[in-house]
Formats: C-alpha cells, structure tokens, sequence
DNA sequence: GTCTATATGTCGATAGAC
DNA sequence: GTCTATCGACATATAGAC
C-alpha cells in the first residue's frame, strides 16, 4: 500500500481512503434507518451503532444530524440524475413511449437498487427540517427539469397528444412511482416488468390497456 | 346551561360534550402537526399547546401517544370510507368513466376538505410505531376492498380492458392521489377540475389525452 | 479516527392539588 | 378537566484521551 511509503514523503491525503471509507459507512447506514423508520425516530446513538462505532464518533465526518440528513438527501438526487442521464443515452434512438419505460426503469432502479439513498430522499424530504429542504431544493428542481425536458420534448414531435398536460402528468407520474417505496417488494417482481407495467398505463390508461398490443379494436 | 340544574339529578353524562370537545380539538391539532412536521417530530407539549392545554392534561383523554396517533390514523381511514360510500351512492347510475371521476373526487376530498386525518394517514402510516400500524392494517384493507370490488365491476362490466392489471393499477392510482399531499394547493386549484385531469390521466393515458373529448382519431 | 465522559436540554409519562 | 411539579430516559453535541 502507499501508505507504507509514507514515512518519508508527505502523502498527499494520509488515511483519506479509510476517511472516506467510513464516511460512507455512515451514510449507507443512515439512510438505511432514515428510510426505515424517519429522521426524527432515528438516533445517532442508533446510526452510530449500524455503522459500527459510537455516536460522538459521528462528529468526525459530519457537523450535525441535519448535516447528515443534507448530505444523504442530495446523494439522493445524484443517483436519480445518473439513472435520467443513462437512460437518455441508452434510449437516444427510440420511440417516445420506449424513452418513457427507459427512464421509468432508471428511477425505479434509483428507488430500489442503488442504495437507500432515493428512497430516503423521497419518504424523508417533505418533514426534514426546513432548513435543509431549502438546501435541496435547486436540485430537486434540476431533475425536475430533466422530465419536464424529456416530456416537451415528445410531445414537440407529435408522440404525446398536443393538450397533454405535461406538469400535471408529470407529478401523476412521480406520485405513482414513488409510492411504490412502501409496497413494491424486490424480492418478488422484477424492476422491468413494473417499469413496463407502470409506463403502460401512464401512457395508454386503463381502459385501452391492450390498445398497443393489439392495435384493432378489442370487442 | 344544563350543568347548572345538575345540583339535584344525576346528568347521563356530565361533562361529557365538553370532553368530547376537548378531545376533538386534541385530535384536530395533533392530526395537523403530524401532518406537518411528522409524528415523531412533534411533542406531545407542542400538541397541548396548540390545542390550548398543558401537556399533562392530555392524558385525560388518551393514554399515550400512541393512542393519539392510532385514533388520528382510524379517523382518517373513516373520512375516506365515508367519502368513497357517499360517491358510490352518487354516481351509481353513471358509466364507469364518471363513476371513477366521483369516487377520485371522493377520495382528493378526503385528503383536503376534511380535516388533516386522512392526510396525515396517508403521510405518518409507513413511519408508525409498529404496534399501531397493527391496529390500523385492517381498516386500511378495507378501503382498499372498496376500490378493488369497483374496479372489478367495472371490469366485469366491460368499462375496462379485459387484461387491465386492477391490483396494480389501483395502487398507481393511490399513489398519483396521495401524492398530491406534497403539491396540490387547494387555494389556487378546485379540486373538481384535479379529479377530472387526474381520472383521465388514469383512465386514457397520456397519449390519448384528447380521446375522450374528440372521439374522431386526432392528426 | 474512534473512544469515554459529560454537559445540557427535551422527551413521554405520572402524581396529586384544585 | 386542567393544572403544576417532577421523574427517569434519552436526545444532540462537545471535550479531551489515546
């Protein structure tokens, strides 16, 4: 390791990569009980414990439990941008309703596969301290955007019905994937099928279901 | 007053309005700080002093916090369940498309026209003490129940497609609905025109948004 | 970087006066 | 029915040893 050079040389970030190691710790940690059981129920003394030390310990690696809870609320955002730009870049060429289950699936799996950090943003936000909510919110906003983008964009080349209401749509949209955080289980279905499921009947509805499957009329 | 002849006659229930008051105002003040700040969040002393009372006095009339909670929570189910009741009732003679438009109108109105109970259900439920969610699950099955056998008659009917997904379609559309705690303001939109734009949200997609009211196919 | 020890405050809940 | 007074537990945060 190059620490073990270090006795002479003057290492540019001595312990930084075990810093940073346990700072992580601590955050997957708490955003796990965050998630779990809210902000205001979960102790540091309780956070301190899942990551393996004791609560003054926390101190080190984070000013304050509101720190913390910033912190993790704008990871939060981070792994949804990643997952919105992927999904742009892996779904450029194709039609306007496959785009939609590119990045429906890409927020699901920022929801359900890459840590507790969105989750925790999504069911912890609204009741954080306001002070932090206000630190949030220009990049709640900037992924806002990104759909908003993504919406206008299809509806300028005629792939949405020219009167949809593309704000109103949008929340809907969130509003029922984000719900799914207190009853989709991982275990059972798998992330594109719901993803496809969703997309479905935001797009086409529930009374022309079948309406892309079979594109005669149904009896 | 009544109290006043109680000197000689045993009153049937002494004081009993003015406790039953009091309790209201307990539950009506504590369901909209639960609502606000999160359950945990909010003391009980902030709860007393919002209803005019010390801290103590509260345990007059519930045992405990968690009593508190698990009546907000019951109270908030049974403003739903009475809404969805008075729409079917309402709307029985409608087609389907409509019968849904009265029961989301029902439900949205739930969330904001009668008192903060139901949305702080919809809010504090997931984040509950165990012990309470408990208490609660089979009231909230069966509101469920009540949207399930509708959408199951429409199905029945032919109103829907034959393959529609009801059980997760109604949880898309629980989830559109609740959501709308964190962003609709009922001061600036009526809550008549949401049901509509959400229900045809719903019910025919975003592609198709124009469908219903131009049933000739659309350039 | 993590520990122990502790300062300081607030929590839910109880007891008893009125 | 509501009050005051108070208990013990637990909260966040800090200070200093190692």
């Amino acid at each position: 390791m190059a620490s073990e050079l270090g006795a002479v040389t003057t290492p540019i970030d001595p312990a930084g990569a075990e810093a940073r190691e346990g700072r992580r710790r601590i955050l997957d940690r708490a955003a796990g009980l965050f998630l779990e059981r809210g902000y205001a129920a979960t102790s540091l003394r309780h956070i301190a414990a899942a990551a393996g030390m004791k609560a003054g310990s926390l101190y080190y690696h984070f000013s304050s439990k509101e720190a913390l809870l910033e912190a993790i609320l704008l990871r939060g955002i981070e792994v949804m941008v990643d997952a919105f730009h992927q999904a742009s870049a892996a779904s450029r060429d194709l039609d306007g309703r496959a785009r939609v289950v590119a990045h429906v699936r890409a927020h699901l799996a920022a929801l359900f596969e890459n840590g507790p950090y969105t989750a925790a943003h999504v069911t912890t936000f609204r009741t954080a301290p306001s002070a932090v909510r206000a630190a949030i919110v220009p990049a709640r906003d900037a992924y806002e955007a990104l759909w908003t983008g993504l919406l206008e964009e299809l509806a300028a080349r005629g792939e949405l019905a020219a009167d949809a209401p593309i704000g109103l749509s949008r929340l809907v949209l969130f509003g029922a994937m984000n719900s799914a955080v207190e009853w989709f289980d991982t275990g059972r279905g798998s992330l594109d099928a719901f993803a496809l499921a969703i997309t479905r009947q935001f797009w086409s509805g529930l009374a022309d279901a079948n309406a892309l499957r079979s594109p005669e009329r149904s009896g």
